[in-house]
DNA sequence: TTGAAAGCGCTAACAA
DNA sequence: TTGTTAGCGCTTTCAA
């Protein structure tokens, strides 16, 4: 059906070898007989086959990517704009993405070494890493190539690129307690993904710093879903002392506490000041606009696929280790 | 490095094409034998080489996804609702998804042939179709297998799912007139889109039907970013005699339009209308709660996949076109 | 029940 | 400058 370099030997009269060569620019082919390969080719449409390609390269230009999907109404615009940023950089270098659906759990594991040993991808990004990860520990036994967006608190030293989850949280604590909040209530993310920790640990030290501390009733955790921001919100806001501010660990979570909020018919920005974390797109038109920490999630995405392939073409790195820092975006959401 | 099926043959002292037939279960193994190779099999931690397993079987278990993505700050929460459908049907079926991501043009139909002849991928999950799309036009001739997500003005006969448009835009207008709106203004999205003209024809016709029509100050375009939701709802508010309902083409647009009837201090629900068309997660959320017309993104993708699994497998298809009754889904963006 | 051999489409070492 | 040959890891026909 499709041709290969075997229908162009046969049709020009040469030798497969010197098809391949010829194809591939290499100078010792006479010009002639380069040139017509060429023509011939273009003649018959021909395209290389990249699976043969690759079985005898041993290489598959390929990046694997596993999206940790939870439950079907999945549709956190986080993981499409990391896709994007991804994307935009593995095409750029003429690399394909293999994506998988998989959930964590015990079978996540399994996806990853299928990907490895199956040798489908050269390379991974991993994503929302936790404290002890064992898809880290395993990429880095097999001695695969990957590089992940998070730290984790295993002693294992790989490529990453991260925010700075403390700092990020001490300023906006700082802001809030600038704005004259005492009455601080943070709901957390789950603390398996160390990026909770570390936002965690942020806020505790601001507050400290603040000569302030956070109630045990004021400690909540949810699942980074708008529902779960939305109940936890309300569990905070029925307190018989409630909190006069609400952080929410990542930005869905923010929109869902808003909500609980507005549904008591609470003015967010007077009556309760609201903020998130991620200062993902609908951060910015939500009402009232969501103040939050910036991470520039497209940008890590093309940091750590040129890093990866980086990696994998075996080039220097110019830093292995990259904590960004974070910026406060100050919008109406915690008044003005 | 890793195992092959030669090594075990070594091991084992057996052929390899025994090896090959004993870990495929054949019949024509001796148990003894059987046994004995998928035990060092195991031991040696072999996983077939799925290159080798492809390039031999002509097939790679591979479904292709082009994302289309526009610009840097891409966040469509519509494709990671619609990705995970597919990578749920996909896992389950075995198959892995080659994603790419290419902004629509000159170059997207590239991609597409590259991929095809390349032989990387079996078949395509096309989304977003144009009224003439060059990748329908390019499947078809080349007898790709694809599915798509809408439908195409031209009169190629494909497999597709589809909502329709023009009966959710109707019953959403329906709803607006019967409380009592008159001035409604649409901001659509472009109109190279099919689902874009379906969903004006809805429009028009629901208008039409209720002895109304927009005036052409009415009718703005958008490219679906909430960005532009927000510029376009700014440019009717701002009208001598401005509308009393919006409907946007989405529900990203829709909140922009949100953002920018609040910012001049309308109450959205109260002093304008404001409906979009999706049902995002985040439209349950928002505040106020987003009227809206509600499509099954995630089933749509899973139903699409399972479709194309078949086509691949070239088993019979129990509907090869599939429009998608819409359903309302009336919060309080539009009053009570 | 088992094995030898061909072949999927390609690259590359070696020889001419 | 060109061609022969081996081989990437696998499946499958054919023969034993």
């Amino acid at each position: 059906m499709a041709a290969t370099i075997k229908d162009i030997a046969k049709r020009t009269g040469k030798s497969i070898t010197t098809v391949s060569r010829a194809l591939h620019g290499y100078a010792d082919v006479s010009p002639e007989t380069r040139e017509m390969i060429v023509r011939v080719a273009e003649e018959m449409g021909y395209t290389p086959n990249l699976l043969a390609q690759r079985l005898q390269k041993q290489r598959t230009d390929t990046i694997g990517f596993i999206l940790p999907t939870f439950g079907p109404r999945f549709s956190d615009p986080f993981f499409s704009e990391f896709l994007a940023g991804i994307g935009s950089s593995a095409t750029k270098y003429g690399y394909d993405i293999l994506v998988s659906t998989q959930p964590p759990g015990d079978k996540e594991l399994e996806v990853y070494r299928r990907k490895v040993t199956g040798r489908q991808v050269d390379g991974f990004v991993v994503v929302r890493t936790r404290c002890q990860d064992p898809r880290i520990s395993y990429l880095n036994e097999t001695s695969t190539p990957f590089v992940a967006f998070g730290r984790t608190e295993g002693d294992i030293d790989y490529p990453f690129v991260d925010e700075d989850g403390v700092m990020g949280m001490k300023i906006l604590v700082e802001h809030l307690v600038s704005l004259g909040h005492r009455r601080i209530a943070y709901i957390s993310p789950p603390l398996d993904y160390t990026f909770a920790r570390y936002r965690l640990r942020g806020v505790h030290e601001a507050l400290a710093a603040a000569g302030l501390a956070i109630p045990e009733e004021f400690l909540l955790f949810g699942d980074l879903t708008q529902r779960s921001g939305k109940a936890r919100a309300q569990q905070l806001l029925a307190l018989a002392d409630p909190p006069t501010a609400i952080i929410a660990g990542n930005d869905l979570m923010a929109f869902g506490a808003m909500s609980a909020a507005q549904q008591l018919g609470l003015r967010v920005g007077g009556d309760v000041a609201i903020a998130g974390f991620d200062d993902i797109p609908m951060a910015e038109t939500s009402h009232p606009p969501l103040t939050t920490v910036h991470q520039p999630i497209y940008k890590i995405g093309q940091m750590l696929t040129e890093m990866l392939i980086k990696i994998i073409q075996d080039e220097p790195l110019e830093s292995r280790q990259i904590l960004l820092k974070p910026q406060l975006i100050v919008r109406r959401s915690c008044g003005e």
